[in-house]
DNA sequence: CAAGAAAGCCAAAGCGCTTTGGAAGACTCT
DNA sequence: AGAGTCTTCCAAAGCGCTTTGGCTTTCTTG
């Protein structure tokens, strides 16, 4: 059933159908009913490539997926996923993936542009000056950055989390209880949220007039094992550290066992806070102690990235503002005061 | 740039210029020659829009997302999706994930292939008798199911791996080693997998005269917590097991952690076996006592379903086949003798 | 009541590609 | 040399939708 059917057996135009169908105005409201009715009756709907080829709108938004053998996702990608889905779905959206070699994405970005694949893509993970933004804000596409980029001349819109605010916080407090020497085991370091959280412990420490040990900070992929890894290290040095904050769940998952491997305890001999994402699959009141967290749903950043893209695609948001989510501290039972 | 101003700019019509481009035999290869390197120097990319309007070919795979505020996505997706990507990387095919209520995916498959949006679909996580499977045979369109199915009157195309054998090698070796009460943490029962490794392990203690306790099977959300909990229930009631075969290692964490906490020990008190689809962020040999696992890379799954799908695409792969992966059983240090 | 405005509808021209049905020229064969 | 066969290319017809420009009617208004 198609446009020339319907308006065949209706005995208009397909000019009249189509604009009924669409909303309008020049089409009286009684042949509009009727319209509407009969496609509804007869299960009429627009055939999207013809609407594209003639619109150049997709009612899909895009993502470069950054692929390879030794290139592996991030296993936040599907709660992201989730809330983006979440409400791409209750607004005709698909999401459409487009796998990139990770070390030329501006290749996909430029096709999927050129070719007028998607209505409007995000980024994510980005890095300081990164490439993709600057990329994708010359190319003109709407666009929403999650996470931020820095060191622009010009502006974007982004949704990000106070990274540095979080871990600021949660310096503060483990200094507060007394420790010294804090030590952070965070993610790559290239990346902006990195460079954020680094920030926020600094800053926290230097209010105190204390310093980040240079062999206290260790930028690493976040896996359980790094986690670990870092840990043993930073322990069996000789000015062990009394507390850590880490950047992801998982990455505690390998602190907790390299504590406990060496025979030390948590918070008895070493403190610590780690980001938590919000994994329904894995939550920090479960570990062995209760593990204190910065938290920050990233669930709500992908419905509220996919929300703001429809938003920007419908020309209802302008401009280039940038939010910045605040982060909630809890405190659960892995922090206490420096040992003695 | 567009095919009329190609042909315009090589003095050849619109269709001479299109079968240079796409392989048709009856043109020149001398014109070819010409035309490509036209095409190539100018940079022309055939609009797709326009390409899916005429040959109704989208070079798209298509994917139902299940989603909805209880709705969390599994964790093991990004490691599929890294397979399938990186094979449709290659082959220049996107995948569009279409989000869809988790009780209503059948309108969302409907459309898809109404709206000819992809050219082919996959279905994951299949139950028996699972009706998506079942709609999609009937509406024509090429698709391959990563699992497996049951009980319908028809065959169809599935890349699956061996569930049951893996199961089964796992209690059978933890028989020989003298374990007689053996508990199964499983996934969702009403998932084929699950289904099929609880027929493994049954088989395996059917074979030696015994059975799986009526308590000693359980089946869950494979979350850390629920692993916690089903070991817990399963340790502190009158017949303990002595051995735990386990459906992920995710839930393997809540085991470990539960095992800890009752004062017991890994191999000492319980052996334990868990599933590993291969994270590159949780890897068993890590475990505070490495892991023995079942173990199957389900990026590779995913490489293979893309595969797959590209060659139902174009023709090259008919009929129904089903293709059953054998499952590698690695054994650490979580294994032992049954206590005395 | 005539003239101008507004409302309601339509025919046809794209959007950019593929594909059908020829046609012209070159080549073979008797 | 004439008939038949390839080879190579082309014009034009879709694919199904949106949108431009214009044409009737009907409704105002002085």
């Amino acid at each position: 059933m198609n446009l020339k059917q319907l308006a065949h057996m209706l005995a208009l135009s397909q000019t009249t159908v189509s604009r009924a169908l669409n909303g309008y105005p020049e089409v009286n409201e009684e042949t509009r009913r009727r319209v509407m009715d009969a496609a509804k009756r007869h299960g009429y709907r627009p055939n999207p490539s013809a609407r594209r080829l003639a619109t150049g709108k997709t009612g899909m938004i895009g993502y470069v997926l950054p692929t390879g053998a030794s290139v592996d996702i991030d296993p936040h990608f599907v709660e992201f996923l989730s809330g983006l889905g979440d409400y791409a779905r209750s607004h005709e959206l698909d999401l459409v993936l487009s796998p990139a070699d990770a070390d030329d994405q501006e290749t996909t970005y430029r096709r999927i542009v050129a070719n007028r694949q998607v209505d409007a893509v995000y980024i994510s993970s980005p890095r300081p000056a990164d490439r993709r933004v600057a990329l994708v804000n010359t190319l003109g596409i709407p666009f929403i950055v999650h996470g931020r980029s820095e060191g622009f001349d010009f502006d974007y819109p982004f949704t990000d989390i106070d990274n540095e605010g979080a871990f600021h916080e949660a310096s503060r407090l483990l200094i507060q209880l007394g420790h010294r020497r804090l030590a952070l085991i965070n993610g790559d370091d290239r990346e902006t949220f990195a460079i954020h959280r680094e920030r926020g412990v600094r800053r926290a420490l230097a209010a105190s007039g204390l310093a980040l040990g240079e062999r206290h900070v260790c930028s690493v992929v976040m896996t359980e094992e790094n986690g670990y890894r870092a840990t043993k290290r930073l322990l069996e040095a000789g000015d062990a550290p009394t507390a850590i904050v880490c950047s992801s769940l998982i990455m505690a998952l390998g602190v907790v066992r390299a504590v406990r491997d060496l025979g030390l305890t948590i918070p008895g001999d070493v403190s610590l806070i780690a980001h938590d994402d919000v994994f329904p699959w894995l939550r920090p009141e479960n570990f062995s102690v209760p593990l204190s967290t910065t938290r920050s749903s990233i669930r709500l950043a992908g419905a509220r990235v996919a929300e703001r893209l429809a938003a920007r695609i419908s020309g209802l948001e302008e401009g280039v503002r940038g939010e910045v989510w605040p982060v909630d501290l809890v405190v659960r039972g892995s922090v206490a005061g420096a040992p003695a």
